[in-house]
DNA sequence: GCCGCGAACTGACCATTGTCAAGTTCCGGC
DNA sequence: GCCGGAACTTGACAATGGTCAGTTCGCGGC
C-alpha cells in the first residue's frame, strides 16, 4: 500500500495506475474523503496533476476505481467473517454484518468514499458489479435462513439487514458515533445491534 | 421560501441572515449539496460574495445553521405523523419511523446536507440541541414500547430503530434506491421495513 | 540498428471557489 | 447631531480541477 513515487530522472511511471491509488488510500488515512486533491495525489506519485488523466478520465475517475476496491474488499472482509463463523443460518448472517461493520470501523475514510454519490461515478459498470458482489454474501445468508419465504418477503429482509447495518456504520463513520455507543462501547453496540437485525431478518 | 433579494439602490438588506438560507433552501432543490456555493448563494440574495461572513462567519456556519433547521423539520415531521396515527405505542414507533423517512424522501438535499460532517460543523451547540430534540420521539416511542426493559437493552432498541430507519434513508437519498425499491416501489420498502423494524425494537 | 507512432507525461492557462483586508454606508444610542 | 460599530462592497489571494499544445519515451515494424 505504500506509494511508489517516479523513479526521478525517469519520465515515465511505469505503474501511475496503481501509484495514484495507493496515494490515495495513504491520503484517506490522514484525512477525509472531501479533502482529497488530485493535485496532491500526483505529488505524492511524483508526477504532474494532469497525469491522471489518461489513466482515470478525471477526479471522479480516480475516486470511483478506489471505490470499487472498496467494496471488493467490503465483500472479502464478509465472506472472511462468514468462513470463521459457524455453519448455521444465523451465525453465517451475523458474521456478515460483523464484516461488513468491521470493513466500515477499520477503513471509514474508504468507507465514507464509497457512500458519496458526489464523489463517485454511480453509473460506472465496474463500480456496479462490485456493489453487487458485495450485497451477495448478505443474500445468501438471509436465503439459507429463510428458505420457506417468497421473494418478495425475503426482500423486504435483506432490505431490513443492509438498512440496519448500513445506517449503524453511516452514523457511525460520520457523526453520531458516541451517541451509538452509549456507555458500553461501540462494539458492544454492534453486537446488541447485529443480534436484533438477525432475529428480525430470521424469524418465521 | 422564496428568496427575497436587496432591494436595489439600499445598502442593507434587512434581513439578509434568512434571505441567504431561503437561497440555499432553493438552490438544494436544484443542486446536490456538495455543488452549493457562498458565491452563487450571495447571487440569488443580491448580495455581494462575502457578505455572508458577518452573519454565518464562513460557509460552513451556513451550512450548520441551515441543517440546524433541517434536524427541527426532522423532528417536526416525526411529532406530526405520530400525532396522525393511533395511540397505541406500535402504532407511535411505525409513525416515528415513516416521518423520519418521509422527510428524507420530500428533502434529500437538506437530508444529505445534515448528515455531512464535512459541511456541517457537527460541535455546534444549537446543531448538536437540535440533533438530540430530533432523537427525541424516537426514544419516547420506545419507551413507552418497551416498559419492562433496562435502560441498556433499551438503548440497543434505539440504535436498532435509528439505524435501520437511517440507513434506509441514506441508502435511498445517496445511491442505492432502484435496489432498495424491489418491483413493489419505494414507499413499500419503506412500509415492509417499519413493520419489521417495529416487530423487532417491541419484541419481549 | 533505427525509425516512427502513439501513449505517457509536462507545464501553462483558465474559470471557479472560499477567505481575508480595507474601505464605504448606514443604523441606533448618546 | 454625531459617532461607534455593524452591515456590506470591492479587490486581492491561494488553491483547485479541467484542458490543451507540446515534449519525451517505449515498443513494434522494418
Amino acid at each position: 500500500m505504500a506509494v511508489t513515487p517516479k523513479p526521478p530522472g525517469r519520465f515515465h511511471h511505469g505503474d501511475l495506475r496503481r501509484a495514484l491509488l495507493d496515494a490515495l488510500a495513504e491520503a484517506l488515512r490522514e484525512d477525509p474523503p472531501e479533502a482529497l486533491s488530485l493535485r496532491d495525489l500526483a505529488r505524492r506519485a511524483g508526477v504532474a496533476h494532469s497525469a491522471a488523466a489518461p489513466h482515470f478520465g478525471d477526479k471522479r475517475g480516480l475516486l470511483t476505481a478506489f471505490a470499487t476496491e472498496g467494496y471488493q474488499r467490503l465483500a472479502t472482509a464478509q465472506r472472511a467473517a462468514m468462513a470463521a463463523a459457524a455453519r448455521d443460518p444465523a451465525a453465517q448472517l451475523a458474521a456478515s454484518g460483523q464484516g461488513y461493520l468491521g470493513f466500515a470501523r477499520e477503513n471509514p475514510g474508504h468507507f465514507r468514499l464509497m457512500m458519496r454519490a458526489d464523489l463517485v461515478d454511480g453509473t460506472n459498470p465496474a463500480l456496479c458489479a462490485a456493489q453487487a458482489a458485495a450485497w451477495q454474501p448478505l443474500a445468501e445468508a438471509i436465503a439459507a435462513g429463510t428458505p420457506h419465504l417468497d421473494a418478495a418477503e425475503r426482500h423486504a429482509r435483506m432490505v431490513l439487514a443492509w438498512s440496519g447495518v448500513h445506517g449503524f456504520a453511516a452514523l457511525a463513520a460520520e457523526q453520531a458515533g458516541p451517541v451509538l455507543a452509549g456507555e458500553a462501547g461501540l462494539e458492544a453496540a454492534e453486537a446488541a445491534l447485529v443480534e436484533g437485525l438477525v432475529g428480525a431478518c430470521l424469524r418465521p
